[in-house]
RNA sequence: GGGGGUGUAGUGUAGCGGUUUAACACGCUGGCCUGUCAAGCCAGAGAUCGCGGGUUCGAAUCCCGUCAUCCCCGCCA
């Protein structure tokens, strides 16, 4: 047999298989040139029509459909069988692909401008009526779903997003084994994480008392394969949490593990978006992305510009700030604002200057979710005239300056939040994506890939009252901020780097620290105590001393930007058995609770 | 851990205090039909309206509880 020959059609990426024993075509291959060919084909009955006389059968396999006709004239054998076959019975048919009739064709399916008229076909199972349709998009009920999932992955839609999925995953295999890359795999029986989000344990049966984590990551284990010399490493990793799920989260997910030797930061950058920006050339070339490199946004930039460090840049309605014009400007609320050391920043609606006073005030409420205490609001009528809720307290002049700042024309609408500035952003940075939705903004055919950099290198710990590492315990601190760390942490940046996509963050990764004066004082820094450190990472620190490299890496999400690549709203759509929302296998039923018998083998004892 | 939405034949929905014997579409079953491809036509089966309690002369409909599920916040790199 050839070697596939892959094309997209469509949606599908189609191509041939068979030369089996029962099939020497796929389903979805038949095309004028096998016309006169005896072939034998297998696959689902994914619809019959019944003629009485002649009937149609569209048998599909994983490559697509082609229509059989059964006539009595030509197999009356034949004709009998398939007037008692249903949908999603498994066949195996016989027969001569023919030209169909002028006229007859079928533009929509590939297989359309032939027909296989069959004399043999072999029941080779029935099946049951399936509980949702297989042959039609239609909305299914989740747990329905996740119950059948077998069925529900038979599905045109669910079959693209597995074979996009295992493209990704061949396309990084390829493009990283051909820049020396090594796949090297890491234990899942591993040790707790300190830090971090829940552990799920594993309680070893040989060692009463004692627990195997699932890892989080593989991060200790991808630092220590560069002590090991590999230079440059990937996985395609599991990685296992214990925290309450949300639409873009499952307790177990998969991420690219990347890890290089001998690079700064620029060098994984590059070489992530290189990787990620010819693969949706390869993969979903009908999406458009920005060629690297993309964008870089320091975090400063992007809650300024957004109001988020995972910003949506395929879209305008910026932030700006307009703190400055808030002193002494008359209206009491912005001015308070600014004394107590808060701000005052504002988007433009571009064109929703028509808004009813309703709309506005369900904006509001909207950005109160998010704590801000109310949404100042200037509409620029045509003709210059205002409708606002705070211009009758400031000055025309000042008026001018807000309008000037926000680029207003007639027909916008501005919308202005004042407060501390954790809230102003986090409520406009809410307030700019909703209503991008609402303006149909977020286009899904582009994938807008950027950089967020220069985080901060630890934020403090208001309940504990400590710093705490803003990304890991190992990431290294720009070389110039070094100095900082003694005097002002709080303005030390990190070698950090987030890939965020259309709005979601996607993977982040850090050159990390490999000397080990530079990780004392880090340990120093956010009060961990050597003795304390020692025990919780006495292995990779005592692997440190042994000639570390300079090194680097990152963790791109699979589940995430595969759901992005194939237009989904949930990583559950792109897992193959996925778990639900409150992190349940729901088709096998797991968790559930263990035998009496192995719990016992364990050690373990239930306390409720 | 907190908040919100949803739950009606196999599926998707309508009905939201009484002319409902719970409706429609798809699916399912049977019949007719030799060019359909969401085939068509005819006939039919299929629902104690998630579960429990309450209000009422009367509850799918209102209230309380509970379960399931989805979403948001918290949590989570």
């Amino acid at each position: 047999m050839s070697p596939p020959d892959v094309t997209l059609t469509g949606r599908r990426i189609v191509y041939p298989f068979g030369g089996t024993m029962y099939k020497t075509h796929a389903c979805g291959s038949l095309r004028p040139e096998h016309i006169g060919q005896r072939v034998s084909l297998a696959g689902w009955v994914n619809r019959r029509r019944d003629h009485g006389g002649l009937t149609f059968i569209d048998l599909r396999d994983r490559s697509g459909i082609i229509q059989i006709i059964a006539n009595p004239e030509i197999s009356s054998e034949s004709h009998q069988i398939v007037e008692e076959v249903r949908n999603e019975w498994v066949l195996q048919v016989e027969g001569i692909v023919q030209r169909r009739p002028k006229d007859m064709e079928n533009p929509a399916l590939p297989t359309g401008e032939v027909e296989v008229e069959v004399d043999k076909i072999h029941v080779l199972n029935q099946a049951l009526t399936p509980p949702f349709p297989i042959n039609e998009e239609t909305e299914v009920d989740e747990m329905l779903r996740l119950k059948y999932r077998y069925l529900d992955l038979r599905r045109q839609r669910m079959q693209y997003n597995l074979e996009l999925r295992y493209r990704m995953v061949k396309y990084i295999r390829d493009f990283l084994d051909e820049r020396g890359f090594w796949e090297v795999e890491t234990p899942i029986l591993f040790k707790t994480t300190p830090e971090g989000a829940r552990d799920y344990l594993v309680p070893s049966r040989v060692h009463p008392g004692e627990f195997y984590a699932l890892p989080q990551s593989p991060q200790q284990l991808k630092q220590l394969l560069m002590v090991a010399g590999v230079e440059r490493y990937f996985q395609i990793a599991r990685c296992f949490r214990d925290e309450d799920q949300r639409g873009d989260r499952q307790p177990e997910f998969t991420q690219l593990d990347l890890e290089m030797s001998f690079v700064e930061r620029e060098d994984v950058m590059a070489i992530t978006e290189e990787l990620f920006s010819s693969m949706v050339e390869e993969l979903v070339p009908e999406k458009s992305t920005f060629a690297a490199p993309w964008p870089r946004l320091t975090f400063q930039e992007a809650l300024a510009r957004f109001g988020r460090d995972d910003p949506d840049i395929r879209f305008g309605l910026e932030l700006k700030d307009l703190s400055d014009l808030a002193v002494d400007c008359g209206f009491k609320i912005f001015e308070r604002a600014v004394e107590s050391d808060g701000e005052v920043r504002g988007i433009n609606a571009k064109g929703c200057g028509e808004y009813s006073r309703r709309e506005i005030d369900e904006l509001t409420e909207f950005v109160a979710e998010f704590g801000a205490k109310g949404l100042a609001f200037l509409a620029v009528d045509e003709g210059g005239e205002h409708r606002s809720s705070f211009s009758k307290h400031m000055g025309p002049e000042r008026i001018q300056a807000v309008l000037d700042r926000l680029e207003a024309q007639s027909g916008d609408l501005l919308l202005f939040v004042a407060g501390q500035p954790q809230v102003v952003f986090e409520s406009l940075g809410r307030l700019r994506v909703y209503l991008a939705d609402r303006l149909g903004l977020r286009d899904p055919d582009v994938l807008a890939f950027c950089w967020v950099i220069d985080f901060p290198f630890v934020t403090w710990n208001e309940e504990e009252g400590r710093w705490d590492p803003s990304h890991h315990l190992f990431t290294s601190p720009l070389p110039e901020d070094i100095p900082l760390l003694d005097t002002d942490p709080s303005h030390a940046r990190g070698q950090q780097y987030d890939m965020v996509l259309n709005g979601l963050e996607v993977g982040g990764g850090s050159i990390r620290i490999h000397d080990r004066g530079l990780q004392e004082k880090v340990f120093k820094l956010i009060g961990l105590q050597p003795e304390v450190a020692r025990a919780r990472f006495g292995h990779l620190l005592e692997a440190f001393e042994y000639g570390t490299p300079p090194h680097g890496g990152i963790a791109p999400g699979i589940d995430r930007i595969c759901r992005m690549f194939a237009g989904e709203s949930h990583i559950r759509e792109v897992i193959a058995f996925p778990k639900n929302q409150a992190a349940r296998d729901v088709m096998a039923n797991a968790p559930s609770p263990a035998e009496a018998e192995q719990l016992k083998e364990l050690h373990l004892r239930l306390v409720d």
